[in-house]
DNA sequence: AAAATGACCAAAATGCTCATTTGGTCATTT
DNA sequence: AAATGACCAAATGAGCATTTTGGTCATTTT
């Protein structure tokens, strides 16, 4: 029954980081969530942080998911893109719990925790290169480092939905989506000089 | 001599600032670094804030002045925004000082010190903006909206000053500026669809 | 026997008190 | 009239008592 009670636990776990944040979140709420003894949580987890961690994953995993069923070799690579960025818009509607923990670990967290969350922009920023090396390997894109190509993209997004909107108000999907288009997307797929 | 102490003072709290920060900054240190009384100060300044209002002020004027002074109209638009931004990564160097405080008023100061340090940076992108219209008005360069083109490059080039230097190692003012070049400058002069 | 559990403990967090510091004032000096 | 620093109320922080919490392990349950 080992197996069954550690997805409890990692859905116990992720309802609890969800509503109380990394500090908020005490093992026997998690225990209590996840309808087991808190002992039970140390035989499948080492400890708070390394609970942390396999939620975190749990999140990634999810999200890579999404992003690799949203490429499709038909489309163009700018469709692919488009396809990836709303998903993105998605995944952070869904998970935008994430987002305020991103906040929290960044103020409070430990130095292992910021680590974590780092894991899971990296994993973002993974994925859009990923897009984008298959773009460069049809010819579709130009650039001489997706890696950088990919972490730009990543920001401006982020710039977009966040910074902006505490600056000037929020901007919507579609918006986003065609500020991207034609400030960001346009470059990589004519600049035949990258 | 009120002109005078004014810049005393001024220059006083400038240093306290970059030297301490906001908090670490006490009214006695700025009137022992200016070299007059502490209530001296209040004759010329409201409080404390208004005192870091003023010098915010004072570095926002100097960028301006740098800024203003690189816009050459016998030079491509190309040219005068790299060298908008070259004297950016200048000012930032000088007064990286004020960056530090950034980050410190963010995390420990009052909303109205975040509010002050805002400015700053809106200052930046208002800056950046006014070269924008600039060129657009010279048929240079194409945008639909040159507030959010400013707002992003600026983004942009903060991103790969700050963050990309976290994640991977600092980037050589020649490859930021190339970046910034292939990856948003290019769709800002070719792309006429904004 | 193997898995699950919750009482238990050391350590960390929190609340609280009180001495010190600090932003701001104003009577005095220059 | 301008400048000043002793002075004050409010904010801060050090130090301590109390509570909470991550993690363990002897006991119970299956």
């Amino acid at each position: 029954m080992l197996e069954n009670k550690r997805k409890l636990i990692l859905d116990g776990a992720a309802s609890a980081f969800s509503m109380y944040g990394f500090k908020g979140t005490t093992m026997d709420k998690v225990a209590a969530l996840a309808g087991v003894g808190k002992g039970t949580i140390y035989t499948t987890f080492k400890n708070k942080e390394d609970l942390f961690d396999a939620v975190l994953q749990q999140i990634i995993s999810e999200m890579e998911n999404i992003f690799f069923n949203c490429i499709v070799p038909e489309q163009s690579v700018s469709e692919n893109l488009h396809s990836a960025l709303y998903e993105l818009l998605e995944f952070r509607k869904d998970h935008q719990v994430m987002m305020k923990l991103t906040n929290e670990v960044r103020m409070f967290g430990t130095d292992h925790s910021k680590r974590a969350m780092d894991k899971v922009e990296d994993a973002i920023i993974g994925c859009l290169e990923k897009q984008l090396i298959a773009a460069l390997e049809q010819d579709k894109i130009y650039t001489s480092n997706p890696r950088i190509a990919a972490f730009l993209l990543y920001k401006q997004y982020m710039a977009l939905v966040f910074d902006y909107e505490e600056k000037y108000g929020p901007l919507g999907k579609k918006a986003i989506a065609h500020l991207l288009d034609q400030h960001f997307m346009y470059a990589l797929v004519h600049n035949k000089e990258m």
